[in-house]
Formats: C-alpha cells, sequence, structure tokens
DNA sequence: TGTTGAACTCAACGGCGTTGAAGTAGGCGC
DNA sequence: GCGCCTACTTCAACGCCGTTGAGTTCAACA
C-alpha cells in the first residue's frame, strides 16, 4: 500500500509560524473580500492553519483586522507635499487607480466594517493621523484645524465616489478638469482669509 | 364561545398582513441596527411574522433592505434651494442632528452594505437622484453635470465624516465656522467660471 | 360545498465566529 | 538522557445567521 500520503495542498506550517501566517493571509483575504467576507476559516485555510488559532493569536476576527490594518499609512508621504501644491497632488493621486491599488481596498474594508466602535475609531484615528494632524501644523491663519478637518472631510467625500461607491461616470469625465475644479475647492479652505 | 385567547405578546397578524409589518419593523430595525446587525430573526419577531415570510415576500434580506430604503429620499426638496443659497442650506441641513436623524441612519447603513453590488448601485442612484440629477439641470456654464458631481462627493464627504465616522473633533467647532468655510468650498464647483 | 392557490408555519441545512478540552512539541533544569 | 512546563496547535462542538422545502391553514370562487 503506497499511502503516499499526498498532502495536496496543505503543508504543516512549522511549529510557531502560523501567526505571520495568518497575518499575511488576512492581510490579502481582508483586501480582496472585505471584512464580512474574508471569513475566519478562508483566512486560516489560506495560511494552512486552524480557524481556532486566529482567536488564540488575535483575540478575534475584528482584532486580526484591526492589526491587519494598523499599518497601512498610505498618504502620509503624500500630505507633505507643499502646501500650494498639496491639493492637486492628492487629488491626481486618488484618481490614479493603481497607485491607489491597496489603501483603495483598505479605505473600502475600513468603511463598510465601521459599525464596529473599535473600527469606526481606528478610521477615524487613520483621518486625522494621515490628514488633520499633518496638514494643521503647517497651516497658518485662523482655525487651522477646523480648515485642516473640512479638507480631510472633502478627501474623504471623493474617496467614497470613487472607491466605495465606484463612480463610473466620474471616471468618464476629464481627469484633468476633475483636478483642477475639485483641488480649486480643496484650496479654499487651505488658504488662510484674506 | 368568547375565545379571548390572549396570546400574551404574540398576536397572530392579521393573515394578509405579515408582508407590511415586516416591512415596518425593518425600517425601525435597519435603521437602529444596520444591514448586518438587524437579523432576520429579530426582525420577523419584531413584526410578529415568521422569518420564513421575509423570503417568501421579499426574496431575500437585501432585497427586504433595498425596498425598505428605497422611499428615503430625504434631500429631494433641500436641493431646490436657490443657487446662491444651496451651498449654506446644504451643510447647515447636514449639521442639524434632529432634521438629519433618520436620513443619517439609512446613509450608514447603505454605506456599510455596499459590498453587495445592488446595494452599491441603489447608493449610487441615490447620489444621482438626489443631488447630481436635479443640480446639474440647474448650473449654468461649462461642465455642469461634473460639477454638480463633485458638489455631491463633497457633501458625502461630510455625511461620512459626520454620520458615518462621527467625529466629535468637527462638532467641538464653531457651527458657523463649518457652514461658512465649507459652504465656501461647495460654492467654488457651483459657480461658473468666470 | 369542494377546490384552489396564496399566505403562513415549522424543522432543518450549511456556514459563520467562537469556545473549551485535549493533544503536541520544544526548551530548560536535573 | 529524562521529565516537566509552557506555548502552540488541533478538533469537535456551540449558538446564531440567512435560507430552504415540505406541509398546513384559510379565504375566495365556481
Amino acid at each position: 500500500m503506497q499511502l503516499a500520503d499526498a498532502p495536496s495542498d496543505r503543508r504543516p506550517l512549522r511549529r510557531g509560524s502560523a501567526r505571520a501566517a495568518i497575518l499575511g493571509a488576512a492581510a490579502r483575504l481582508f483586501a480582496e473580500r472585505g471584512f464580512t467576507h474574508a471569513t475566519v476559516r478562508d483566512i486560516a485555510a489560506a495560511a494552512g492553519a486552524d480557524p481556532a488559532l486566529v482567536k488564540y493569536h488575535f483575540g478575534s476576527k475584528e482584532a486580526l483586522f484591526l492589526e491587519v490594518v494598523q499599518q497601512h499609512n498610505e498618504w502620509r508621504d503624500l500630505v507633505e507635499t507643499p502646501l500650494e501644491e498639496l491639493a492637486v497632488a492628492v487629488v491626481t493621486a486618488l484618481l490614479d487607480a493603481d497607485a491607489a491599488g491597496r489603501g483603495r481596498q483598505v479605505f473600502a474594508a475600513l468603511v463598510r466594517a465601521s459599525d464596529s466602535p473599535s473600527i469606526r475609531s481606528r478610521l477615524a484615528q487613520s483621518m486625522e493621523e494621515q490628514f488633520v494632524r499633518p496638514i494643521a501644523a503647517r497651516l497658518e491663519g485662523a482655525e487651522a484645524e477646523l480648515r485642516a478637518r473640512l479638507f480631510a472631510a472633502q478627501v474623504h467625500g471623493l474617496m467614497t465616489v470613487l472607491w466605495l461607491i465606484d463612480d463610473q461616470a466620474l471616471l468618464r469625465d476629464d481627469r484633468a478638469a476633475i483636478v483642477s475644479r475639485y483641488a480649486a475647492a480643496l484650496d479654499v479652505v487651505l488658504r488662510a482669509d484674506d
């Protein structure tokens, strides 16, 4: 009897490596399918691990998601752009689907899972750290923080339309026109009063 | 025989009225808890009906949700405001938590359930019918539709920050300042080029 | 009155996140 | 080397989810 054992596709994973394997599989599957449709069982299977290990290593599916999303701060360097070019740079970046690839999926997953208070506060923190604080610190004039916050709101509006609603009509429009018009609106809150 | 029958709390629902009862309970529970956390069993129980009737009358939980959300067009009359006052009127309305009460919950439920293609397209349709089309029809100058679309994007940004992220920091700011600054940005895309 | 079909009930299915008990391996003192 | 102790892993099962199909009730019509 040959009993070749044929483990087909489930290699046993060296002992102790399950945590990292799960984290990697979760990053991929959460991005591809979102929080709800990436199941713990699928993530574990993709990592070659047991579903119960998700609870053992991370505590819950939600905690795993937060861990995955924790290291995504894609826009950090973008907002370092000089203030005069910031609005154009941001809108251009959002419209660049390729560059936005992973950040887009993470944003969508975060927003759609924002039922949960902890995920919602992570979303708020993400907005705060990536937009509000760095921009407010550089703004001159009155109400710098409020203006940075309204800037972030406008940016989230474009993200929502492009990445959540996936508005095809907007994509059919002239990209240059979108950039110049939306950037002009962004500049209104960036500029200090006369 | 009097047949007082007192069925404790589960009144039998007159035959034929289950559909309406489910629709009403669904409207309340979807708004209160969102799509995911309002379960079919809870909705049916609140309506005094059997869970299987949801499928019988509506086809699926998702179809029931779409039916509930179908008749929510809260902003229809708001965008009838004269163009000169439109931006201020919209921002003021969004900041008015009481007036926004039900529309706020429906918006949050829609966005968070936008995983599903049919719900996502309903969200797109909602943006289109309540903002883009009525405003584009009244705009003068070049690229009226694009400008209306960018107006809608900005509005969705404020909705997201206020109603999804539930940004407390923004609410601590001066409402008048928010209105004047965000409205100014909205006006940039509303106004025709010089 | 007998028939028919829409409305409804009920038990069950497979899949979900999670749980707790049982098993296993690897490092450390002896 | 031996045994233990702890961290890691496995497995079966729980309760809940949306959904399903077969069976039942009831009102309207011929």
